[in-house]
DNA sequence: TAGATTGTTAATCGATTAACAATC
DNA sequence: TAGATTGTTAATCGATTAACAATC
């Protein structure tokens, strides 16, 4: 007997609720029921119990959940109780904003290398971060044990640099390039394209 | 009678269609069956054709869809098939990334307006885009007729810049800060959180 | 004890897939 | 004509919701 694999879906939902977790937590708020945590996220009472049930009983009955315990419990599943080293891919304006995003690192990830191949970037400085030459960048990646990459190159080598990333080791891919890049089943890939979210909503205006 | 109203997430997967489409066409292909697009999109044939099916019949037995014929059709029922104006609420670095982003013209998007609080900032450029008083905000959009926002501020300032928004007429907000932002039926709010997509990949590495 | 809320089951709902007649 | 692929229907699948016994 396995025990029952998780719905890709309900994963999916987990970092909401961590985020709405200790967005309470900050607010002083120390118990919060179904209603109410379904009530930051948008999502039924009956959803979040669900959820949650997958993973163990984290509420009393009555009271509801303890927000700092809850928290906790969400950390160990989504393994973000640590710290991850993340590797970035391009050091254009975006890769800029993402090296100096100021809440990584509560949230369980830090960039320790920045890689681009435009000679005249390579060797300047992101705050602390030297830019690297990305011909270095699978040896670099692989001696290191870095295992997650940010992506964040134009969309024509986006597919080049995801195979290097995965030659280096890497095993999750954050991708803002807007193109799909085809990498080996075990390498996790996400997108994000703020055009598309743009486009989703255009369709509803008047 | 109403004519049937289109599921929400079949719509979501319209602008993945389009991307792929114009990719399609960028490289010279001129037909495409429901099952070459959905190899791009990692959708199945039959999902494609459903999907398409809300809208018309845009393909032909035997032969599959004319590229540059359905790439239009869906920037017509997306409502991409102009360009519209977009303000920008945050000149830090994630919103000079934002404001740079090459690719907003060709997928129906131009920002026209950039707002900041820092009087620091207030006066510098961005390329063309003057950095406008976040106090003359409210106004100014209004004046401008604009409908779509990006908002590039920190968490602490997303609610009451949303609210600013809203008052200005705004119907349509992609927000980046991480946090829920509460608005009016009517308006429209995405939400891109870098921080949502590794977390949902870290739960199964290892 | 009375009130509240969980965890879970069964029912509902909606989305995806398979299959195929129509037809290019 | 023969082969291919659409648009659509019916079947399947899975996710969400409603309801409630358990219990804090």
């Amino acid at each position: 007997m396995q025990p029952a694999p998780i719905p890709d879906i309900i994963i999916c939902r987990l970092p909401l609720y961590l985020r709405a977790l200790s967005q309470m937590a900050a607010e002083g708020i120390q118990v919060a029921s179904s209603q109410e945590l379904g009530a930051r996220v948008c999502l039924s009472p009956a959803q979040i119990r669900k959820d949650l049930s997958h993973f163990g009983e984290f509420g009393k009955q009555g009271t509801g959940y303890n927000v700092a315990f809850l928290e906790e419990q969400l950390r160990r599943i989504l393994k973000v109780d640590r710290v991850w080293d993340v590797a970035l891919v391009g050091a254009g304006d975006l890769g800029r904003a993402i090296a100096r995003h100021g809440g990584l690192v509560a949230r369980g990830f830090r960039i320790t290398a920045v890689y681009d191949n435009d000679p005249a970037k390579i060797g300047d400085q992101i705050d602390e971060l030297v830019i690297q030459d990305a011909h270095r960048m699978v040896e670099d990646i692989r001696s290191r044990g870095i295992r997650i990459a940010v992506l964040a190159v134009p969309a024509g080598e986006a597919q080049p640099a995801a195979s290097m990333l995965v030659e280096a080791g890497i095993q999750a891919i954050l991708c803002y390039a807007p193109t799909a890049v085809i990498v080996p089943g075990g390498v996790q890939v996400q997108y994000i394209d703020p055009l598309v979210h743009l486009q989703r909503m255009t369709h509803s205006l008047r």
